[in-house]
RNA sequence: GCCGAUGUAGCUCAGAGGUAGAGCACUUCCUUGGUAAGGAAGAGGUCACGGGUUCAAUUCCCGUCAUUGGCUCCA
């Protein structure tokens, strides 16, 4: 017998070599049904591996993360298996469970896998899972492993097991389909009762650019038909909140095929939507002790020579603008740095000086590639809320809290709580992508997961990640349809002091050199109202949505008295329009609904008698009447609450 | 940049080897109305662009540009 503990503590004994299924039938056999993975002294396992000692086991349904990476990841063995059997002679690479749903890179010669296959391939996997074949794991030898698959001339999975040594190779079976696997599958292939195969993309064989492409087909499975059918219109509704389409239809900006691909063209609404978050930030900023600076859209190629952008990217940017006789060079501005520096250097600078900092919101331009662009979160020239700290290095974990404050103040104050600060740090296998002293890396490195850590921040560290000056804090905040992000960001630099030659005085009057920080809060502006845009699908807060209100006259005997309401409301600091269109009511609130208006007043012949003004809110209907004072305190208690609930 | 898909009216989309359609928006007229679409008429398109095949191409083929789902990249 065998004693096996259960996460909350329970304690069953089990003939010793009883499976986690076995344990799961132990607990009830309605609950065994469900189960469709299990850990064992947390090692994933089969659920009908046996268990030989004395064990900690823990079993999972498809409601568990657990159990859907086991459902996922056996999924993509079914899809492999039908891809082999619709397309003869692929050659299979590797099948990983991902957030949502599982895919599979083949490589397929000669053939190509389209959209139109879709269906087939769905019936096919439908038709093989409903065998309910189990799937087994056994082990092979290397020696074997290899025969199979030099046999078979599929160089991919002879490099995967190369790196792997005698004793950890497993093979897996169902029905009459082989893979190489570690494990981890659920019982049989008929517990999958539905699936989409969702996409078909390229991807790189190692996901390098060098080597083979592959096709990768993406899909997602479920236990039941329903919960497919809900998955599709979850990402439809998804869909609905995506800033590109909302951009358009709320007017906020537009790109045009004439101006350049990756150009916004900001439209009205969506210029002074971005002009109050600018204020806004610049108000914080002010408070904070930051200095305006304003820096010109191009400069001399020495300025990023001197930076090092040049030797990183410059042959990746845009091109030298040249003057016509003199044959100078000039480059897009692709960051603000190197010109503050140049600002910083225009005065000569004392301990008691520092910190100083610089702010900007620079528009910068970067040559993307095309197959990068994506709506504002990709784009080719944007706007960064740009600051720059040159401080001593006492002072930088002390500036750094700082920056991290204002932040989450920034965050907070747009309702972002749902956000990742990852740590990205230097790839210390790569060491010649950057630039800078191993010393000085280490410094800055230090400095921001210590700050960081004292912020309590949700942290996740990415090694390989950093600017090639320096470490950086991103803040990650996920899009309407899943895709991670980077907004503000925080950058430790020791690098740029250093090329520009950066200097103070310090109290011993010997010269020393600043530290520098680069922080954007929102990032870029561009990105930060395409997220924004999806977060609150549309609905901005009040204090940033383009109309406020919305004055519909019952007919246009009252277009007049509308008008002078939106004068009154006007000198209440309340933005809004009159639908002077000869629509009826109904329609007036219609359009105004459908275009997201926070607040309705409709004005007919009782009020255009009396002050009163009858009020109806978006998504909620008729909230009843106000005096125009009532109403305007209304709306800027609510801008105020916005703004200060995050205030400290 | 790479692999796949898409490009028809301002917007959302149908269509077919024989010269182009709907709804909404727009213009004009009627209607002057009380809480989610009042009625009528009209105007609007080099079917992304450039080649090729064909008696004939918006439709089929090739290229370019743009958009899009991924991959790679991201100061």
């Amino acid at each position: 017998m065998i004693k096996v503990t259960l996460p909350d503590g329970a304690v069953k004994e089990l003939p010793k070599g009883s499976s986690a299924m076995d344990v799961a039938k132990s607990i009830s056999e309605g609950f065994a049904r469900n189960v469709i993975s299990a850990k064992v002294n947390d090692k994933t396992v089969e659920v009908t591996t046996p268990i030989t000692t004395d064990a900690n086991v823990t079993l999972y349904t498809f409601d568990n993360e657990e159990g859907k990476k086991a459902f996922w990841h056996s999924s993509a063995h079914i899809l492999a298996q039908a891809l082999e059997k619709l397309y003869p002679g692929i050659k299979l690479t590797i099948g990983p469970a991902i957030e949502n749903g599982f895919y599979y890179d083949v490589d397929s010669g000669e053939q190509t896998i389209r959209e139109e296959d879709f269906k087939k391939i769905e019936d096919k996997f439908l038709e093989l899972a409903r065998e309910k074949a189990d799937f087994s794991l056994r082990e092979v030898s290397k020696a074997d492993a290899l025969a199979k698959y030099k046999a078979e001339g599929n160089e991919y999975k002879v490099e995967l097991i190369e790196n792997l040594n005698d004793g950890e190779i497993t093979f897996c079976d169902h029905s009459d389909f082989t893979d190489l696997c570690r494990g981890g599958h659920i019982p049989n292939t008929g517990i999958v009762k539905a699936v989409k195969i969702m996409n078909v993309a390229g991807a790189y064989w190692r996901a390098d650019q060098t080597k083979n492409q592959l096709v990768r087909v993406y899909g997602i499975s479920f236990p039941k038909q329903k919960m497919l059918t809900e998955y599709l219109e979850l990402l439809e509704l998804a869909k609905q909140r995506d800033h590109r389409k909302l951009g358009k239809e709320l007017e906020l900006f537009t790109f045009s095929e004439k101006v350049g691909q990756g150009l916004p063209l900001w439209l009205p609404k969506g210029a002074m939507l971005r002009e109050r978050l600018e204020n806004f930030l610049k108000k914080a900023q002010v408070k904070a002790g930051y200095l305006p600076v304003i820096t010109p859209h191009i400069g001399h190629k020495d300025l990023y020579v001197t930076s090092g952008h040049y030797e990183k990217y410059g042959a990746d940017s845009f091109q030298s603008i040249l003057t016509p006789h003199e044959g100078e060079e000039f480059l897009l501005k692709p960051m603000n740095c190197p010109h503050h520096c140049e600002i910083y250097k225009t005065s000569p600078k004392s301990y008691k000086d520092l910190p100083v900092r610089f702010a900007e919101f620079g528009t910068v331009y970067r040559y993307e590639q095309s197959g990068e662009l994506h709506g504002l979160t990709r784009v080719r020239g944007f706007t960064q809320d740009d600051a720059h700290l040159f401080c001593r290095p006492d002072q930088v974990e002390d500036e750094f809290m700082k920056v991290i404050d204002l932040v989450l103040y920034v965050f907070g104050a747009l309702g972002f709580e749902d956000f990742t600060a990852q740590i990205s740090l230097r790839d210390p296998d790569n060491k010649e992508k950057y630039i800078g002293s191993d010393e000085n890396w280490e410094k800055a490195e230090q400095a921001i997961i210590n700050t960081a850590n004292a912020k309590g921040l949700k942290t996740v560290v990415e090694t390989g990640e950093a600017a090639f000056y320096g470490p950086k804090l991103d803040f990650m905040v996920k899009d309407a349809l899943g895709r991670s992000w980077q907004l503000g960001t925080i950058q430790v630099d020791y690098n740029l002091p250093e090329r520009f030659e950066l200097e103070y005085k310090g109290s011993d009057n010997e010269m020393h050199r600043p530290v520098m920080i680069h922080r954007a809060p929102f990032g870029s502006m561009e990105r930060f109202v395409a997220v924004l845009i999806e977060h609150c699908g549309g609905n901005f807060p009040l204090w940033l949505t383009p109309d406020q209100v919305g004055i519909l006259p019952v007919s246009e005997k009252y277009n007049e008295n509308a008008q002078n309401i939106l004068k009154l409301l006007n000198n209440y600091d309340i933005r809004g329009f009159v639908d002077e269109r000869n629509e009826k009511v109904g329609r007036k609130i219609r359009d105004a609904e459908v275009s997201k208006v926070p607040f309705m007043l409709i004005i007919g012949e009782k009020e255009a008698e009396t002050n009163i003004v009858s009020v109806r809110k978006h998504g909620e209907g008729d909230i009843g009447e106000f005096s125009i004072e009532e109403f305007a305190n209304i709306i800027n208690n609510e801008v105020k609450k916005d703004l200060n609930s995050n205030n400290n």
